[in-house]
DNA sequence: GTGAAAGCGCTAACAT
DNA sequence: ATGTTAGCGCTTTCAC
């Protein structure tokens, strides 16, 4: 690279040269270190405004061996669910000084892994949500990815914390609520069967019915989608249930809307769950009960967890008290679209 | 800095020792350049592979003055309408191997300029959704950021194109298409002053009402939230109109859900329309009529400019031909929520 | 308190 | 075709 024409914008030895300094008093001030005179401190913080310096964060980078960034991995940037996590830990990251940079793998679950080391390698660590990654895969993954948070998954791998929504709980709260509105036959519009969540309310939903002998529970096998939801109608009818929980408000939404079609009322003739509270979950007609899980805050503790990780010693992967791992329980958010069954108002 | 531990992974180094070469011919052969021998390639490649070896991306970024990243600037991650131009501009900046930086501003502004100079600082260019920003601000900024991608905004700064969504076409078809249902009395709940989408939705309105003299379009001062939406039904019901123009989806769900609660039927007593058509609005009830935005080819757009951009004379920022702006038309889509007005059906 | 200089990990001229 | 070497812009040790 021998000569170049200097294409590059004013650099730190401008400043230096300007204020009549070395490159090492320039760096120093700029990162506000204290072992300046306070006369020579001012004189370069003028060059700098002067010359409109701000500093290269790439050599920098380099030079310190941190980039101030976090990676975030989400299977889809058009769920709500992950954009709540991105916009939690987005900003909970920028109030410590470190930006976000993301990667959507577009639900092509094959290249999560791929891209999770990218980002690993250009940032500083990695937060992690990969519902349908083989907990196999997972295991295989999380140490070179270390720092590493996952959000809605574990790992065995040491000093990997976690934050976990606990859907089981959620998902027997939600049940718990139609059975006291005199529900005996529920049925749960299933989500993905790779999805990790998805069996945790199956496994909630199994404690349900291990202390409710006398209610009948479905497991009527659907995806994740709006579109998913609108097509489980049939099976949902054929069910005979009355009392039905979508996997997630999505879902319940999109059903809702196919009920709507086919002139069946809800609440009256069947009611409806869904689970997150989305945003919109309360604008559906009739507004949604549902299970409210803090999205916002999921993304903030993962922040939390990886900034805790940050600040260990950075070189021992494997050490000191294991990273506390977080569960946010869901709370029960009743709205309009739950109700007795017909007959039992 | 003189003498560490070595505390990094494997570097380029390393595997140049392993495969008895050069730095150069290892870095050559991570680029793919051909000109290195078949032989001596493949074992570099084995060397590579045993050694796990990945190259660091900050040395890499420091060498090659370019960060393969760009950033987006947000003013609300929550905003369906960010979060498609966001997903479009990740997606496509993906295919060329770019990564996105996000910085969300969280609805303050005054702190918009900043985020966007330290993305810029950080990636190779940036994308700017600033809908509220000053125009003199704006003006100023631009030169700076540059290579830099407006979304729904423009600059006469050299070389900073635009991807635009014509609001105040878009306006205009929902108020014919009301008026077509025999509508006379319109009323739009007003987005806030500060946006620039709101004005030329304003001016639009103002072009229909030019060619419509025996219509009615009123103006009613609110905002851009769901709340807003749900705030504003007082004033609808107030003003008499019966063809409802809401500044954007979210809002118009607002109005939806107060006027259901208020009785009020949609569309026979009143008609109500979106802008956006958001993933949610076909799942309203009634189904938002709405004028669809195609926000995520919106992003890919972005990035298409921001692509041209960069492969432009890196250092010459102004020069070559005006970059082209993009300019999208909304499209009517029609769904439940409009009608003719009462005793005219 | 300040400066000189050795890196951080990599790329790309230039020379061979 | 390959190696040598000079940076990229900054931080930090070490010596003064």
């Amino acid at each position: 690279m021998a000569k170049r024409v200097r294409t590059t914008r004013t650099g730190i030895s401008d400043v230096a040269a300007r204020a009549g300094v070395s490159l090492a008093t320039v760096s120093r001030v700029m990162n506000g270190n204290q072992t300046v005179d306070a006369q020579i401190a001012e004189r370069v913080r003028i060059a700098a405004s002067e010359l409109k310096y701000q500093p290269n964060p790439t050599g920098r980078n380099l030079a310190r061996g941190k980039t101030d960034t976090i990676g975030v991995v989400v299977p889809d940037l058009g769920n709500p669910t992950f954009q709540g996590v991105l916009r939690g830990v987005s900003r909970a990251a920028a109030q410590d000084g470190y930006r976000v940079l993301i990667a959507d793998s577009s639900e092509v679950s094959s290249e999560e892994a791929i891209l999770a080391g990218e980002a690993r390698r250009r940032c500083d660590g990695v937060v992690l949500c990969a519902p349908r990654m083989g907990a196999a895969e997972l295991e295989e993954l999380a140490p070179s990815l270390h720092p590493l948070v996952l959000v809605n998954r574990a790992t065995n791998a040491t000093g990997s914390p976690s934050v976990i929504v606990d859907y089981g709980r959620g998902i027997q709260d939600l049940a718990a609520h139609l059975v006291g509105l005199g529900h005996t036959r529920l049925a749960y519009v299933a989500g993905p069967a790779s999805s990790s969540s998805h069996r945790l309310r199956l496994a909630g939903l199994d404690a349900f019915k291990a202390s409710h002998s006398g209610i009948e529970v479905q497991v009527l096998p659907n995806g994740s989608t709006f579109e998913d939801g609108h097509s489980s109608a049939g099976d949902v009818l054929a069910s005979g249930a009355t009392g039905i929980m979508a996997f997630n408000d999505l879902t319940a939404m999109g059903l809702l809307s196919a009920l709507n079609e086919r002139g069946i009322r809800v609440p009256e003739d069947l009611s409806v769950t869904g689970f997150d509270d989305i945003p919109f979950a309360r604008y559906t007609t009739p507004p949604l009960t549902t299970a409210t899980v803090p999205i916002q805050d999921v993304g903030e503790q993962a922040w939390a967890q990886m900034k805790e990780l940050l600040n260990r010693a950075p070189n021992a992967a494997a050490e000191a008290e294991e990273p506390a791992s977080t569960t946010f329980t869901p709370t029960l958010t009743v709205r309009g679209s739950t109700a007795p069954p017909p007959g039992k108002a």
